[in-house]
RNA sequence: CGCGCGGUGGAGCAGCCUGGUAGCUCGUCGGGCUCAUAACCCGAAGGUCGCAGGUUCAAAUCCUGCCCGCGCAACCA
């Protein structure tokens, strides 16, 4: 039997789950289910990062022990997964005794095998982060730019040290002899090219810091983050005798994100050569997303929950958990996996219509429909075969083969190209058998039934290959025409018959994807689209307006009446609106939106204000000496690079094109607004 | 010389590794069918595959150079 054993990255519980961490999740969780269905022992790992001086500090800053705040943050990972249908068969987490026992046993076989040894990190240390940077990260005259008034200080830490060089020759070989160890290529090209280009002892552990697995015999030292991250893969599988056995050359696949694709294929695969132990099988690097053409970030305060577009999708088709089928279909279809993509919600809603509603959903209505009326309701028994039934069987063993190829090559986007190219064949077919006709035909009926029986038996075929990524769906589906869920255990991909005589009975059950309208998705499109200025989840007062003036992405213009969220006089006034004269006005370098600008309020010194205006007043100077509309007490907000914004201008107008907010006749600069 | 990604009919993308009729979804136009979710099927218009060289019998695909757009260079998958 073979074994696949697929890993999603852990993740850093600084963050929440977003869409760019279910992507990566789903995918995990499709492939799962594929190798289920080709009958393969299957596992499935995700998990939780938990250690480091983040960690350390944020808890620090919420009052609460890392332990507790690891472990909520842990839980809210933990939860999100089922809701998108994701069934990993472990969750691990970098704080449990489980992984930290073995952590510290795979640190002692390296250490005795000569490749770890201590030594002393010199580099440049900032007190106020209290950790090493590198001489790129800092501003100019050593100063860093999370504390601008602190020079970073040559310092000299103890610290313990992996003998990476000394795998490089080894590590090279290795992706020579597997072309498929990492891939794309593209990015086994770049891995290489890293490597060549000559590797450096990796420092395993900090003293800084105690939020971590201590080092065994110097508990002075914590394990610095990827000694203890990447085993995480390893250490959750050595339980149980049979668990171990998914632990082999041909069984582990990890997917992680094409950011972390160097820890993953040089120092992962060279800690194990150290110890001794199996190299994985494949290490998938998958493009970023980004979401509705914009980059999601944590600063730009747009991570998206994926959770809420299940549900705000799955209240249009049926239920709510039903949302997460469609939120896997468009993550895994719209975007080639090795590639960058865009997750576009228009885009969503169309290929919902299209692939899911009038492709397969009408696909299983109409072939319902005609039962209903002609086989009374029931399947029919096949009768003589024509040449067009037969090559629409032949299709879909064709089709499920080629989904079958795609899918073993980690290629979901072009397994459904294929599994719906199945489903449009079979409406043409439908097209072309005509059973409508062929009642109206001396002695049509039993061409009808054999007409009606290779469709019903087309759909169950798709009810399978639909199921790694429409797993409520095919559920649904396979109800409807009458057969029993996809059994994990029994079902099989992709020629797996399920044989039936006639006569069962059919249960159409409405639509399995309802189609939407234009007033439809622009309701859903409204009720998706994340609200920029939304409180974020950051618990905090009255959303501060982004600093900069361009309002970022609207969505479209929407004549929607006014919420009635009003604001009180009180706290209208609680806004400082006074009138400012520029003084100054610049390019940010390498920030091609902004200017800094110097504006006086009336102030004994002019205000420094960074604003989103370059797209439209490309030249600078020109705004020098116009009077302008300043919030005075917005929050002050970096912009990085000790760039700190203290107000905001007013202006409307899409970002190439704003007109300011101004004052008619003469107005000393520092007047209020009211 | 910082690193990476991309530039393919109106829009969004695949194809490029393993050269050989340029494909998919949406949109537009015309037709068909009437079982179905105003659906489905067929056909048409529309592309110098960023530019310039090179390799080859043959290049979107391989090589070289250039132009343009974007992302990264704060542990964001």
């Amino acid at each position: 039997m073979r074994r696949f054993y697929v890993t999603t990255p852990i993740y850093y519980v600084n963050d929440v789950p977003h869409l760019g961490t279910a992507y990566t999740t789903v995918v995990a969780d499709a492939l799962r289910r594929f190798h289920l269905l080709r009958g393969d022992a299957t596992r499935m790992l995700t998990g939780t990062d938990e250690h480091g001086l983040k960690i350390e500090r944020e808890a620090q800053a919420k009052g609460v022990t890392p332990a507790a705040f690891v472990k909520d943050m842990s839980d809210r990972f933990e939860a999100t997964w089922p809701k998108l249908e994701v069934r990993a068969d472990d969750f691990i987490r970098t704080t449990q005794p489980r992984h930290e026992k073995l952590v510290q046993e795979l640190w002692q076989i390296i250490e005795k095998k000569g490749d770890i040894r201590l030594g002393e990190y010199e580099g440049l240390y900032c007190v106020g982060c209290e950790d090493f940077k590198t001489e790129k990260e800092l501003l100019p005259g050593g100063f860093c730019p999370l504390h601008p008034t602190m020079k970073a200080e040559r310092m000299k830490e103890e610290t313990y040290f992996f003998d990476l060089p000394k795998y490089a020759d080894r590590l090279l070989a290795h992706y020579e002899d597997h072309p498929g160890f990492i891939q794309p290529e593209s990015r086994r090209n770049e891995v290489i090219s890293f490597v060549k280009g000559g590797l450096k002892p990796l420092s395993v552990s900090r003293t800084s810091f105690t939020w971590g697995i201590p080092v065994p015999g110097n508990p002075r030292h914590v394990m610095y983050v990827w000694f203890d991250a990447l085993t995480n893969y390893w250490s959750a599988l050595q339980d149980t005798d049979e668990h171990k056995k998914f632990w082999g050359e041909e069984t582990v696949v990890h997917l992680v994100g094409k950011d972390i694709l160097r820890q993953h294929a040089i120092y992962w695969p060279a800690f194990l050569m150290s110890a001794g132990y199996p190299l994985p099988k494949t290490i998938y690097a998958h493009g970023f997303l980004t979401f509705n053409g914009q980059k999601m970030s944590k600063s730009l305060r747009n991570a998206v929950d994926p959770v809420g577009l299940a549900r705000g999708f799955g209240a249009v088709c049926g239920s709510d958990d039903a949302g997460a089928d469609v939120l896997r279909y468009q993550l895994l279809r719209a975007i080639a996996f090795a590639q960058d993509g865009d997750f576009d919600l228009g885009a969503m809603v169309e290929r919902y219509n299209a692939d899911l509603g009038k492709n397969l959903g009408n696909l299983l209505a109409r072939t319902l429909g005609l039962c209903a009326k002609m086989t009374g309701g029931k399947v029919p028994a096949p009768g003589e075969m024509t040449d067009l039934d037969v090559e629409l069987l032949d299709q879909a063993k064709r089709a499920a083969l080629r989904a079958r190829d795609e899918w073993e090559a980690i290629a979901p986007h072009r397994a459904l190209e294929a599994t719906w190219a199945l489903s449009s064949a079979a409406n043409k077919y439908v097209d072309d058998a005509a059973p409508w006709a062929a009642a109206k035909k001396e002695g049509g009926q039993a061409r009808v039934e054999t007409i009606l029986a290779t469709l019903l038996e087309v759909l169950r075929v798709l009810s399978v290959m639909v199921w790694p990524v429409l797993p409520r769906k095919s559920d649904e589906m396979r109800a409807q025409l009458g057969l029993a869920p996809v059994d994990a255990g029994k079902t099989r991909w992709p020629e797996g018959a399920e044989p039936r005589r006639g006569g069962e009975a059919l249960a159409p059950a409405g639509s399995l994807f309802p189609t939407l309208d234009a007033d439809g998705t622009k309701a859903l499109l409204e009720k998706l689209t994340p609200r920029l200025d939304a409180p974020s989840p950051a618990p905090g007062p009255a959303p501060a307006p982004a600093p900069a003036p361009a309002p970022a992405p609207a969505p479209a213009p929407a004549p929607a009446p006014a919420p009635a969220n009003h604001v009180t006089y009180d706290q209208f006034s609680a806004t400082d609106l006074r009138v400012g004269l520029v003084k100054t006005c610049e390019r940010v370098p390498k920030k091609d939106k902004l200017l800094r600008l110097t504006v006086d309020v009336g102030e004994p010194e002019p205000r420094t204000i960074v604003a989103g205006l370059a797209l439209t007043f490309t030249q600078p100077e020109q705004l020098v000496g116009r009077k302008v509309v300043v919030v005075a007490n917005l929050a002050p907000r970096e912009f990085g690079k000790g760039l700190v914004s203290h107000g905001m201008l007013l202006a409307t107008g899409p970002s190439e094109k704003l007109h300011l907010a101004t004052v008619d006749g003469d107005v000393e600069p520092g007047a209020k607004l009211k």
